[in-house]
DNA sequence: CAATCTATTATTAGTTA
DNA sequence: ATAACTAATAATAGATT
């Protein structure tokens, strides 16, 4: 954006490509940062450059993860909603795996979250926890356990919406299952913490350093590491 | 970014937060697409407003899935390392823990894809298909899964890596437990019996309109017509 | 509420150190 | 290659329609 009027197009030379991704990117995440906190909003970025597997993630590997959980249950929406009205063309296996896929995804996610709780509390040296870089997201997962805690000890009538699963209901009765549900209090209290929380943290940035760009420690993905699945790229 | 030096806090109007939003929105996913095509990367964005649990993706929702992919093998990685840095401060059941987590998981992602699969060819109407939006996507996943393929029946003698399981070796037996591991027959089956018939609609529709970037017909996320989940934001 | 239209600030390509 | 600088383009807040 600066002295020719930008071609959009690949740039062929690896130091300028690369100098280019740096800027950008930099950018790009101000960016985020900023439609967050001016519009309330939880956003997410996640670059994979093919230097390497490991993509960049903005904000914390925690933070994308917690933006990644809506993500999936919205994957989970809509295939709902597309099972439901293909119901016709949909063999008896397919809503088998699709309620497998469910179960196994929750589980999934709960074995992940104490998992990472583990690692959290039982690593000695903080600059093992890289991806830590924000206690909001450990709060966020503490007061999503709580949450799931509670309401298991709370609920004991779920109703029921949707279609009824075929391995005796056992999915639907966690309340994971029902997809059209309204906000339930659950999702609405981790929602309204984290605004809070975040709230709170971007002032106490902001007053560290005038609100200006600032950067966690990140790793560089420049051309100097990576290459491991891709090393045609530009050679 | 005009008229006033802006103020980075959060916008109390609810009709200017919400044309800022849109402005903004508009002008993040003009900047991811750029520095796509300029650093020929993929780059992905997840935006979720508290109105909704569905959040706004770009590009398409299989575009996210796909560099979510990766970003869920980076996780795998990470915690494979720190796992591994860290075994004298982890108990037993930690360890078992990952385990069962990463079996989950490698399952969990194949009857995912397979689902995917069964849903895109069972649906008759194309208008169903509105996460289809990137036949690229598709492609990929094709791409993925004939490589899986390949590799199993190339590899008779997967060499090992990472730590032993302590669990009498029962994940590591069964091959789910390694990362490169094969695909078992059973998804096999699945997978290969889709693949099949994704390549002829992949060679059909190439060659319908020049095998370009072609789309399907496919709700668009931009500022005209998109909204379609998140109506009421800010109302 | 949605589009247009500026004036102004923000971003950044190219350059230099 | 990393950082700072700067001129020039790009994004956008606020106003208008």
């Amino acid at each position: 954006m600066a002295r020719k009027k930008l071609d959009l197009t690949y740039i062929a030379s690896d130091s300028k490509r690369n100098a280019t991704y740096k800027k950008r990117r930099n950018g790009l995440m101000k960016k985020i940062n900023e439609i967050s906190t001016l519009c309330g909003i939880e956003a997410c970025a996640i670059i994979s450059t093919p230097y390497d597997l490991q993509p960049e993630v903005w904000p914390s590997h925690l933070g994308v993860q917690r933006v990644l959980y809506k993500f999936s249950r919205m994957s989970e929406m809509e295939k709902s909603k597309k099972m439901f009205n293909q119901e016709n063309f949909l063999s008896q296996s397919i809503i088998k795996a699709r309620e497998q896929l469910r179960k196994l995804r929750n589980e999934n996610r709960k074995k992940e979250m104490s998992l990472l709780m583990f690692q959290c509390l039982s690593s000695e040296n903080p600059s093992n926890n890289v991806n830590m870089t924000n206690l909001n997201d450990f709060s966020w997962m503490v007061d999503l356990t709580l949450k799931e805690i509670e309401q298991n000890m709370t609920k004991n009538q779920p109703k029921e919406e949707g279609f009824v699963p075929t391995n005796g209901g056992e999915a639907m009765n966690n309340g994971e299952n029902n997809i059209n549900a309204p906000l339930d209090s659950h999702v609405q209290g981790i929602m309204q913490i984290n605004m809070d929380a975040m709230q709170k943290q971007d002032l106490a940035m902001n007053s560290m350093n005038g609100g200006g760009n600032l950067m966690l420690p990140t790793r560089d993905f420049g051309l100097s590491n990576g290459m491991v699945w891709n090393e045609h790229y530009l050679h």
